[in-house]
DNA sequence: ATATGCAATCGTTAATCGACGATAGAAAAT
DNA sequence: ATTTTCTATCGTCGATTAACGATTGCATAT
């Protein structure tokens, strides 16, 4: 387990909690979570925003840690990474 | 109580993120959360950043919700907001 | 081998953010 | 009344972000 105090956390936190700052992450991750979607092409049916630009956001929320890729089968998929969600879940309970 | 789901609650979420999607406002919602401060002036002490930074990140988490100012006497005070906190954890908890 | 479909990357533009010093304002102390 | 102390605001600059269309890359299907 990672400290959830000190300077390390408090860049850890708002890593995470930057890449949630936007309307349309928190929409993306919510729809994973709920396994509404699994594909990007899913995502840009849902959004009013471009591919290229959907791409993008889930590219934030991967380097934050918060999705993960998956290529189970014949194309990628995405879901959740529960390790970082259940971390910022963590960070943030303890404020 | 305000709806957890849905466009406007991922908007909330994303402000609220957001705001707390910078290192040295971590910083200053622990030190408040803490009680270790209290006025503008000990959160410049702590942090390596100018007065005029330091205001304006306080003026980001009052914005959000996340910080209220106080005048309980001489001077300013500043304090946790703690309806925008649980908001905060919340949201999160839900993700 | 070629075509198709999906996602990532590139290049660009406008907008926003983070930081600072300088300045203003308000209250307390002298 | 003046000085001091503390915080807010202004103006500026460079860096970062958000968005898009266009292009590339990679599988699968034909």
């Amino acid at each position: 387990m990672q400290a959830l105090e000190g300077a390390e956390a408090d860049e850890n936190l708002a890593k995470l909690a930057k890449a949630l700052g936007h309307p349309a992450r928190v929409h993306i991750l919510r729809m994973l979570s709920r396994k509404e979607a699994r594909v990007c092409s899913q995502i840009v049916d849902e959004l009013p925003l471009a591919q290229s630009t959907v791409s993008e956001h889930l590219r934030i929320l991967k380097d934050a840690g918060l999705v993960r890729s998956t290529q189970d089968g014949p194309r990628v998929g995405y879901c959740i990474n529960f390790d970082g969600l259940r971390r910022l879940k963590a960070l943030v309970a303890i404020i």
